[in-house]
DNA sequence: ATCCATTAGTTAGCATGATAACAAAGGGAG
DNA sequence: CTCCCTTTGTTATCATGCTAACTAATGGAT
């Protein structure tokens, strides 16, 4: 996250370049400029997703598992794959989507150390009832104010 | 934050578009990319910071005291204003600060509910050893991979 | 002068991110 | 087969975000 609700002026920056070192001023302030507007859209997200009692990462999980070309099952390690979070937290995550139910875990066939992660009739039911206006959310956010 | 590696590709999100609902499908992936990015440059700034036993918020918070046209000192309460945090986050990560002696904080002389907050010599020293390469940062960042 | 809504800051407790260190299973080299 | 490195997942612990509820001071209305 980030949190500066006034970014500096160009003034201010241009000032530092020329007194401190030189800098690319544009490419400071629209890295500042894009923090900041993703921050807000991903709060934005997660405000929509707590309205649901649930969270972007839980619903990410759902999502990778569900688009999954030919399979219904993805190993934890995989999901850690495709989401860029610690395995910790992936175990954490997925056992609380266990206990409310949305997914279901397995022993992998085939390898006694990993674990099977599936959907549940629950879990597909969830992804559905919060999908549409999770993309109807994110349209707004991307139309929103340019920079 | 925004975890996932592999956005979902333009033909997806059309797809679901045509069968479920009609989207603005270029504005769906430019939010997810732009989300995406800004989350990248957040973990690149947030592990600079740590190397330098830091964090992004404690760094902002010397900022916007040292940056205040005119004065020296802030209270809390504007500090809270300048930064979108809440007001427990403030109040332990000033604490942090004063234990690591980078700021100094007096009772507010007219205003016995508030305190405030100036940079120390040392608070100076750590801003001026972090700004430059926290500005040649961004410049990298700013200026990496446009969409 | 008293009352009370507002403001400033703190405390308590929770949610969710991280790393370090671990056990157990797999799998290749010899 | 045995040894050992890798892979999978967990546990323990910490960092840092949040809200709710609190105390204390302020300041306006009566």
């Amino acid at each position: 996250m980030f949190f500066l609700k006034e970014l500096p002026s160009r003034q201010m920056v241009e000032q530092y370049s020329e007194t401190h070192q030189q800098l690319d001023v544009d490419a400071c302030l629209g890295a500042l400029y894009d923090m900041r507007r993703a921050s807000t859209m991903v709060r934005r997200l997660e405000a929509y997703f707590a309205e649901h009692d649930f969270s972007q990462l839980r619903f990410l999980i759902l999502m990778v598992i569900n688009r999954e070309p030919g399979r219904d099952s993805l190993k934890i390690s995989e999901i850690v794959d495709r989401l860029d979070v610690s395995k910790p937290v992936m175990t954490r995550t997925i056992a609380r989507l266990e206990s409310d139910a949305l997914i279901a875990i397995q022993d992998h066939p085939g390898d006694g150390r990993a674990k099977s992660v599936s959907l549940t009739d629950a879990g597909h039911a969830k992804l559905s009832s919060i999908l549409p206006d999770y993309f109807e959310l994110l349209s707004e956010l991307g139309r929103g104010e340019e920079r």
